[in-house]
RNA sequence: GGGCUCGUAGCUCAGUCAGGCAGAGCGUCUGGCUUUUAACCAGACGGCCUAGGGUUCAAAUCCCUACGAGCCCGCCA
């Protein structure tokens, strides 16, 4: 088979036969919470720019924040009182919890942390201060002059015909400060003003620079124009003939003179068993969900594995882990293809910190210390991990620890108990010899590793083995009628330290508890009677 | 009704653009590792490439049709 090539690379090259200079432009509305879908898309933009840097393009990253649009209505998530700012542009409506300059802000804020937590750090411009700031003002001339042109292609392509009111600009009203439910009656194009009536009774004249904005067929080809759009990924509800890229590149051509950006067709994202994520059907995770539960380029590498014209399932319970461990196998493996590489290349990214502790072993480390993150450190650096980048481990920490609560089966979870379990009042002569044997031995002993202690546990089934002579003795019995068998020691283990019969790999589990606490507990639990 | 995208192993998906022996990971099973596993190593099992036609020396791949899934054609990105 031939080697093959990545999606990312794939369309650098087919970007690439149309000039040498490109903008990468992705976009989206902060009317709501920024769910996982908008991830896919900023995520696919980053790589698609990452994928011309490589190849030598003069390329730039820019993110839009479509902070002009109107409030289309009350979302479930919003207070009553909200109903008088329907209509209005999204920027010039109050923050729902009061902290942030305006409503776009409040849902834009978190978005790009987020983006900056997975490595992408586009150019940010926000729409409303692209309008006010008159980038759009040749593009409003020139739609409202040809308006009835525009109407023909949006007639012509989606078959739908604009009402005779309609107009390619909405302005905002004076008084009641609408951006959709204006109208309007004339304009001026050497004074640059728009005049309206509003169905709020008002009427008046408003600038095109900053007085209204121009409705989204229109609004996406002027601002291909207006900053230079050559590549842009937008998800398949765009895509279809009649929708709005298909208008938009009419637009763009024949209005504007403009051509097209790159188009990037990207399929949506289903959450686990349920289906389709979707805002009116519910089923939603939230960025910052998803970013509580992923690390970063676990999250990246999700989105980079799959072209983007297909669906990507997401499981956040085991599947998540498989995930993960993958893309740690893919890592660190030396029979990487060149494909693999470029993934975990690409998965990477600049301003991403990494940290060689896998996903697993964290969820393991996480329960023993029981969330302390103290104590976390002191066993990472006692099971020899690169310990210098603290913060990149907070952050594993973190998510290891939202997993556990969120979404982890039952049997990936366990605790320390604090206490002898009382299910040590089920343990044998056998094993209770061996716990005295092992804190006997454990006691006398300097520090050990997880492979000492396994090979310790080991060791009692050898009969010229000091911990098999001590069991023997123990129960009064010779070393040849001693039977032992491995499995119920490990048993015996997990019984006395977690309160169940299984467990986390032994001797690495028990290297990563205090030496003194196991000697105390073995032999406490050796010395249970109930 | 019209259009777009997808359909490959039990699961998640490569491979389709550029036709050339049907692939990977996970799971399952077997064996091994000083027989704990949720760790590691080796191997095996696993397929009518959704179905039916067509083109071709040769089709998962190109063309047509059907079926299934998702989405768009509402100024809703």
């Amino acid at each position: 088979m031939a080697d093959i090539t990545h999606w990312a690379d794939v369309i650098a090259d087919e970007v690439l036969e149309k000039g040498k200079r490109h903008l990468v432009a992705t976009g989206i509305t902060p009317s709501g919470h920024i769910h996982i879908g908008n991830m896919r898309e900023v995520v696919t933009a980053d790589v698609a720019y990452r994928a011309l840097v490589d190849k030598g393009a003069e390329a730039e990253f820019i993110y839009i924040a479509d902070t002009y649009d109107p409030l289309r209505k009350v979302y479930p998530f919003l207070d009553e009182s909200y109903e008088e700012h329907v209509g209005k542009p999204l920027s010039e409506i109050p923050c729902p919890c009061g902290k942030h300059d305006d409503y776009a802000e409040h849902f834009l804020e978190p978005f790009l942390a987020a983006l900056d937590h997975l490595g992408i750090h586009p150019r940010v411009y926000r729409a409303d201060e692209l309008y006010k700031d008159g980038a759009y003002v040749e593009a409003i001339k020139q739609s409202l002059v040809r308006k009835d042109e525009i109407a023909a292609i949006l007639k012509k392509r989606s078959g739908k015909t604009p009402a005779s009111t309609w107009s390619p600009f909405n302005p905002i009203c004076n008084k009641c400060g609408k951006v959709n439910t204006t109208v309007v009656t004339g304009f001026d194009i050497d004074s640059e003003t728009v005049d309206y009536e509003c169905s709020c009774g008002d009427s008046g004249t408003v600038p095109m620079k900053g007085g209204g904005k121009l409705t989204w067929r229109v609004d996406w080809p002027a601002r291909w124009k207006a900053l230079g759009v050559t590549v842009e990924p937008f998800g398949k509800d765009h895509a279809s003939r009649g929708g709005s890229y298909d208008t938009g590149q009419a637009i763009a051509k024949e209005i504007f003179g403009y051509e097209a950006p790159h188009p990037i067709i990207y399929e949506w994202i289903m959450l686990g068993k349920k289906g389709a994520m979707s805002s009116s059907t519910g089923v939603v995770v939230s960025i910052s969900d998803m970013l509580k539960v992923v690390p970063p380029e676990v999250l990246r590498y999700l989105i980079i594995r799959t072209k983007p014209e297909k669906h990507i399932r997401f499981d956040p319970a085991l599947p998540l882990l498989t995930l993960v461990d993958e893309f740690e196998r893919l890592h660190s493996s030396d029979k990487a293809t060149s494909y693999d590489k470029r993934m975990i290349e690409l998965s990477h990214a600049a301003g991403l910190c990494h940290t060689d502790i896998p996903f697993k072993h964290m969820t393991t480390i996480y329960q023993v210390a029981a969330g302390d993150f103290d104590r976390i450190m002191n066993i990472v650096k006692r099971a020899g991990y690169d310990t210098s980048n603290e913060k990149c481990i907070r952050e594993l920490v973190d998510n290891v620890g939202n997993w556990l609560e969120m979404y982890a089966p039952d049997n990936a979870r366990f605790s320390v108990q604090e206490e002898l379990p009382v299910s040590t009042a089920t343990l044998n002569d056998l094993q209770r010899a061996f716990l005295k044997s092992f804190s006997q031995i454990l006691d006398k002993s300097g520090e050990m590793s997880g492979e000492d202690y396994h090979n310790l546990v080991y060791s009692a089934k050898e009969t010229d083995s000091e911990m098999n002579r001590m069991m023997a003795d123990s129960m009064g019995v010779s070393t040849e009628e001693l039977e032992v068998k491995p499995k119920d020691l490990f048993k015996a283990i997990y019984i006395s330290v977690l309160g169940q019969s299984s467990g986390p790999k032994a001797g690495w589990f028990l290297s990563s508890l205090e030496k003194d606490f196991i000697v105390k507990r073995f032999r406490e639990a050796a010395e249970y009677r109930p």
